[in-house]
DNA sequence: ATGTTTAATAGGTAAAACTTATAAAGATTT
DNA sequence: AAATCTTTATAAGTTTTACCTATTAAACAT
C-alpha cells in the first residue's frame, strides 16, 4: 500500500470517474486503472463497483476512503509541521549562558528573537562557564554564550563581540576622579588595592586575576561572591574595587552605584556563542546566532 | 513522502543505528541512508544528527516520528479492516424478500448466517415481488429472494430450491379427506370452488391464477388479502380454498388450521436469489447466497 | 598504530510507475 | 438501427527509482 494509491483512490471516490480523476491527478487514465487494480489485488477487496458507465463505492471502498482520508490528513499535518520547522515557524533552542551575560545581554536579544520567530521555543539555562562547556559538549544545550578561551576541545564558536573591561571603585575612592578621564587608569596602579571578585568556576574571575598578573602583581582578594551584582554593591559600599565587563555597568540601576573608570590598556574579553564541533546546527539555532549578532551590533556599535 | 520512508525512519529512530535498522528492515544499509537522505531533502529538514559513531534525533526528527507513528498505526488499522472485509469478518448485505418467503424461510437462514459471519450486518427489506425487482435492479438491495419468472431483464439469479404448491381447504370440506391421499387432488376438480387469493402485485397471486388457467378454468375469487396468513385463516374458517407454497404450511401453528392436500400435478415454483446482472457481488453477498443454499438443502432435502 | 564498526558514495540492475496506443462495452445521437 | 462518443481495461515500451554490491571515510576500541 502506498500513499500515492490512497490519494488516487480518494480522487476517484470524489469524481466517481476515472478519466476526470486522472486529469486532476495529472496522470494518464491507464495509470490510474492500473494502480487501483494493484491496490485491490493487494487488499483482496474490490473498492469500486465499476463498468464503462458507472463508478460507485463498494462497502469495502467506503470504509477504505474513510480511513484513507484520515491518513492523508495526518500526512498533510506532518508535512506542514516539517515545513514550519524548516521555515523557522517552529522549533526549540536550548541556550546556556553565564549568569553575568545571561542577565545583561539576553534581555535585549530574546525579545528581538521572539518577535522574529514567535513560534520557536527558547529554553534558558544558567550555569558557570565550566559547567556550560560540559553541557554543550554533551548536547545538553544547543548553544552557549561564553567568553574565550574555551576549555572543551569538542566545542567550536562564533565570536559575537568584544567586551571592554572597566575598573569599578567606590564613589569616595581617590581614583573615582578619573571617571571622565579619556586615558583612564593603568592596571599597575591597582596592585595594592583590595579586590572583590567572583568565586571559582566563573570565567570572569580567572580573567580578572590573569589581567592583574600580566600587569605584574597578584591581586589582594578580600571578598568573593557568586553574584556580580553583589560584587558591585560591595564595591559601591567601599569594601574594595573590582573589574567589570562594560555591558554590565550600563544596566546598573540600584542604590549602590560604583564609579566606572576605563583602563588605559583597554582590556577586553571576546564573547562567543559556542556549540559542538561538527554538529548539525538546527535552523532555529542558526537563526538565534544571527539574531544575537545583529541585535548586539545594532545596540552597541553605535 | 512515502510510507516506506516513514517506516524506515521509525526503525532508525528505534535502533539509533543505520546498519541494525537496515537488517531489521531486510534491506542493505546504503538503501536506508539513501532513502533517509532523500526524505530529508524533500522535507528540507534534518531528521537525525548523525556521524560515524552516533545517531540521534533532531527536534524536527522527534516531531516527525511522533506523527509518523500515528500514520503507520492508521495504515495498519486500514489494512486490518480491509483484511477483515475480504475474510468476511465485516461487511453488510441488504436483502429483499417477499413477505411470504421472508417470514417463512429467512428465520432459518439468518441465524445460521449470523453464526457463521457474526460481524456482517444484514438488513432486511420486505416488499412485493415487483417492487423488489425494481429495487434490486437499481442497487437498493444487494440480493432479493424471488420466484421465477422475473420481469426485470437486468437481473440474473441463482436458483435455491423448488417449492411444491399444495391445496388448502377447510377441515369440513369434502376434499379434506384427501389429506393423506398419495395421488392428491387434480386442479380441474377445483373449477367451481370459491378461491381466496393474495392481492395484485404479489407474485404468488399470479402463479395461482396461471395454474388454474392452465387447468382450463378461471378461478372464482371471493376474497383477497395482502397477507398469506390471513388467506389461510379465512380458508380454515370455511370461506373458500387456496393454493399455498408448501414451506408455509409447515410453519402454521395458529388456531385456524386448514387442511393441506397435495395436487396431483405437483406444481411448484422456483425460488431464486436475484441480483443485478454483471454487477460485482460483495463477498458478504456471496457468503449469504452460499449460506442460504446450504441451510435450505440441509433442512428440506431430507 | 591497527583493526573494527560506523554512515556515505558510486555504479549497476531490476522492479514498477508512467506513457501512448488500442480495445471493449455502454450510452447517445443521427 | 447504425454511428459516434465516452467510458474503463489491456498491451507494449520508456523512464524513474529503489535496491544491491563494492568501496570510501571517519570514529572508536584494542
Amino acid at each position: 500500500m502506498e500513499l500515492r494509491q490512497l490519494q488516487y483512490t480518494l480522487q476517484i471516490a470524489e469524481e466517481r470517474n476515472f478519466s476526470r480523476a486522472a486529469d486532476k491527478l495529472h496522470i494518464a487514465q491507464p495509470s490510474l486503472s492500473q494502480q487501483l487494480s494493484k491496490l485491490e489485488r493487494e487488499l483482496g477487496v474490490k473498492l469500486f463497483q465499476r463498468n464503462t458507465s458507472t463508478v460507485e463505492l463498494t462497502y469495502a471502498g467506503a470504509s477504505f476512503i474513510e480511513h484513507a482520508r484520515k491518513i492523508m490528513d495526518a500526512v498533510e499535518q506532518l508535512r506542514q509541521e516539517m515545513d514550519d520547522i524548516s521555515q523557522l515557524r517552529a522549533g526549540r533552542v536550548v541556550i546556556g549562558s553565564m549568569p553575568i551575560t545571561g542577565s545583561h545581554l539576553l534581555p535585549y536579544v530574546l525579545p528581538a528573537f521572539k518577535e522574529a520567530y514567535p513560534d520557536i521555543q527558547v529554553a534558558l539555562l544558567e550555569d558557570t562557564s565550566l559547567n556550560l562547556e560540559k553541557l554543550t559538549a554533551g548536547g545538553g544545550t544547543d548553544l552557549s554564550l561564553l567568553s574565550l578561551p574555551l576549555q572543551e576541545p569538542t566545542l567550536t564558536y562564533e565570536p559575537i563581540g568584544e567586551e571592554i573591561i572597566d575598573l569599578a571603585v567606590p564613589p569616595q575612592h581617590p581614583l573615582a576622579s578619573f571617571e571622565a578621564s579619556p586615558g583612564g587608569v593603568a592596571l599597575e596602579q591597582l596592585k595594592d588595592e583590595p579586590f572583590i571578585v567572583l568565586k571559582k568556576g566563573q570565567g570572569f574571575r580567572k580573567l580578572t586575576i590573569d589581567l592583574c598578573r600580566s600587569a605584574g602583581f597578584e591581586p589582594n582578594i578580600v571578598f568573593e561572591s557568586n553574584n556580580i551584582e553583589t560584587v558591585q554593591s560591595l564595591v559601591a559600599a567601599g569594601m574594595g574595587i573590582t573589574l567589570v565587563p562594560r555591558f554590565i555597568a550600563r544596566s546598573k540601576r540600584s542604590e549602590l552605584i560604583p564609579v566606572y573608570i576605563p583602563l588605559s590598556s583597554s582590556p577586553s574579553r571576546t564573547l562567543v556563542i559556542a556549540y559542538r564541533r561538527g554538529r548539525y546546527l538546527s535552523k532555529a539555532a542558526e537563526a538565534f546566532i544571527e539574531t544575537f549578532k545583529s541585535t548586539l551590533t545594532q545596540r552597541y556599535s553605535s
